[in-house]
DNA sequence: GGCCAGGTAACCCTGAACCT
DNA sequence: AGGTTCAGGGTTACCTGGCC
């Protein structure tokens, strides 16, 4: 079957993560946007854990639902048209490593994904010798990177881990501050096990495959939820059974991995550099010429994710040919629904107007990512013809553009001035 | 009066940068 | 050398001021 899945997930219980975040909203949120498999995220917190065991059952291979009397709860103030959704959960956490490698501090961050209870006993114990688990959904961990991975891969068939927002420049594993060149120098001698890399905001496939030693990774996208209407901002697209193995497995070869959703990349918080408290921002070429300091206080910049793929490029910018490698996935850019209709209506993306239209089209058409990447413009403009209209320029690529810097989202302008 | 935008502090921890 | 400040992660809560 052919489904959106979104691995990289919080709960209630890591930092900077809205309290809102517990397994009936986050299901919730996935019916809403037509995500079919979740990230559990946090299972190392002791809490979360516990309510990951009693809230869910087991249903195809490593795969998890929730039980019946709690999924009616999710679903009751859905519309019809995307209350019946299934939804499954996949065990899952983000991990952040801090440690010195090469003379220089590192802070990355990884997902791991088991398949089952057992498998994430094991690994807790592990990692609750070397951090204290219960302090953050995200647990920081004094590890390396390959240690993590090497206790991962002993928890059992089907373990993996996942590089997470790759290029970001804090805790990516290619990023500015912290990152490395390659993936090999990251992991060392167990490199061979890392087949996916997830893109993060600031990238999409097209700037990754500037890269020609990334070809051989599979590329995924998730939304790094920190609440439950942020779900499935972004997310991968598979054509597998709904099975733990068989999406390891599209992950691992290709093969099933249909493509990926994406924001514009522009649209990310580190697409160019810049420094935010002096509201500077700069495109690659210019950073470099200042020598990577603010031109208003001297202070750093923050290099952000565009720098690093083109430090890292042996591929041009501006090749019109399909970059993909051959079998890859595609993808698609897309604003998320809340945005579009707020420069619609002229309101912020959180304003009573937006959720009450965003209600009524889901109502009438069906969930968020159908709205946005299935449904032909004719069938949009039946609900509403400025909704059509922004659609329709958003698939086409025909969108104003503002990047991102140093943690300020950019603008994506899709309809309005 | 009701709604909304925009600004700011707080949440908690870590490490780097900056100071004495 | 040792201490302090600051910024990052992203959301919530609270405030002011503006608009209809």
């Amino acid at each position: 079957m052919r489904f959106h899945a979104d691995l990289h997930m919080h709960s209630r219980y890591a930092y900077a993560c809205s309290r809102h975040s517990d397994l009936v909203n986050l299901t919730r949120s996935a019916r809403r946007k037509g995500v079919t498999l979740m990230g559990t995220g946090d299972f190392t917190h002791p809490a979360w854990l516990e309510q990951l065991r009693t809230s869910l059952e087991p249903a195809e291979p490593g795969l998890f639902r929730l039980r019946d009397e709690i999924d009616r709860e999710a679903s009751a103030p859905l519309p019809a048209s995307v209350a019946e959704a299934p939804v499954r959960y996949l065990l899952s956490v983000e991990v952040s490593a801090v440690y010195r490698q090469g003379g220089r501090s590192r802070k990355i961050h990884h997902l791991v994904h088991l398949a089952g209870f057992d498998q994430v006993e094991r690994f807790n114990r592990e990692l609750a010798k070397v951090a204290d688990l219960s302090v953050d959904g995200r647990p920081t961990v004094g590890l390396s990177s390959r240690d993590l991975l090497e206790i991962t891969l002993a928890c059992g068939p089907g373990a993996c881990l996942v590089p997470a927002h790759a290029w970001t420049p804090w805790f990516g594993i290619l990023g500015s501050k912290s990152g490395f060149d390659s993936v090999e120098e990251c992991f060392g001698d167990l490199s061979e096990h890392i087949f996916a890399l997830e893109t993060g905001l600031s990238s999409d496939p097209a700037m990754n495959r500037r890269v020609s030693a990334l070809d051989r990774y599979r590329l995924v996208s998730y939304s790094d939820a920190h609440s439950p209407p942020i779900v499935g901002r972004e997310s991968t697209l598979f054509e597998t059974d709904l099975d733990y193995f068989a999406v390891l497995e599209a992950m691992r070869t290709g093969k099933g991995l249909e493509g990926t959703v994406e924001f514009f990349p522009e649209h990310g918080k580190y697409h160019v550099d810049g420094h935010r408290a002096c509201g500077v921002r700069l495109e690659p070429e210019e950073t470099r010429r200042l020598g990577g300091r603010c031109p208003v206080c001297g202070r750093k910049l923050t290099v952000g994710v565009l720098s690093r793929v083109e430090d890292l490029a042996d591929r041009p910018s501006d090749q019109p040919t399909d970059r993909r490698p051959r079998g890859a996935a595609g993808f698609v850019n897309l604003v998320p629904l809340p945005e579009v209709l707020g420069q619609i209506l002229g309101v912020g993306p959180r304003s009573k107007k937006v959720a009450m239209e965003a209600d009524r089209l889901v109502a009438a058409l069906g969930a968020e990512l159908v709205i946005l990447r299935d449904l032909p413009g004719e069938v949009l403009a039946g609900q509403s013809p400025e909704l059509a209209e922004a659609v329709v320029r958003m698939r086409r690529g025909q969108v104003g553009r503002e990047p991102g810097f140093d943690g300020e989202f950019g603008v994506i302008r899709v309809a309005g001035d």
